[in-house]
DNA sequence: GCTTGAGCTAAAGTTAGCTTTAGGAATTAT
DNA sequence: ATAATTCCTAAAGCTAACTTTAGCTCAAGC
């Protein structure tokens, strides 16, 4: 039964347009966490659906899993977030889908100057520094170019 | 032996600052294509740095190998390519990201409404609207919200 | 001419973000 | 009361972009 105020998690699949096990990896992930009823099935809030809608806002921004727990756990724990609670947090993403719109821009006017000159790969070109977009989740340096013996023709 | 004009994979890895395994990697998905000595040993030509620099810098711009594989496949086969070869695929993806950055614009400014609102999860809000951002790569419908039955307090 | 470093292949492992599968158990509908 | 849904868990699979490992060969230096 889903008494009022609790909902299935089909009832949540509906309504957020997630899948099922979509909601389930969630839950293992922390972004929700739902209590069970006597026959182990999990019970959700109704204020679950605007956390949901609130992740896949984030998901839209680019931003990871991780950083969006991170994030939502500044909401209040011991009540159901208000309006003016997630408007709180949304300035945070907002401040940092900011800085990623102008990492990007300022990578596309170096790439405006290396279309001018041509280059693209020698090491004075302004695309070697690496003062870049976002952060590279793979090891290593992989720093750029670095390549002094190329000769015009290359 | 390193012939004029021919270098080995540590080389390249060195010019570049890339795995040598992730250069092999790169020639199974079609983005290098080196010929092999005697022995065996990958031989890559010297032009072959300003090829992976160029992946390098398309990869910081957050395109695929699949989509830079593409755009790489209209340069010249039959010759070396110049640099205004590369000026001139270069301006492909300097639209692209051009794009990109009005998309993720576009959404700030919805978030910024949203903001104002304080909604974030009724489906009159702007965010519901998917003109978005990039392709999801992912599988499934995943549209936003659709909580009519979400009330003030939750 | 032999040791050591560089290279080779094939296969398995890694992270993120999920989906799919298999085999049951709980709910809901009739 | 029974059939049809829905839900459950655990484990395996998937894509992208690589790395790691294992076992072996090639090439370069002394």
């Amino acid at each position: 039964m889903e008494r009022r105020n609790e909902i299935s998690i089909g009832t949540l699949a509906n309504r957020t347009g997630l899948a099922v096990s979509a909601i389930r990896y969630y839950e293992t992930q922390g972004l929700v966490a739902p209590e069970r009823n006597a026959g182990g099935q999990r019970r959700f809030l109704r204020s679950d659906i605007r956390r949901l809608s609130f992740v896949m806002i984030a998901q839209k921004f680019g931003f990871t899993l991780d950083r969006i727990r991170e994030v939502m756990s500044r909401l209040p724990q011991s009540r159901t977030p208000t309006a003016k609670d997630w408007t709180e947090i949304s300035q945070d993403f907002r401040a940092e889908l900011d800085e990623q719109i102008q990492a990007l821009t300022r990578l596309r006017d170096k790439l405006d100057g290396c279309i001018g000159c041509g280059c693209l790969s020698l090491d004075r070109c302004a695309l070697y520094n690496p003062d870049d977009v976002a952060a590279d989740k793979g090891a290593g340096p992989r720093y750029l170019m670095g390549d002094e013996a190329v000769r015009p023709e290359d």
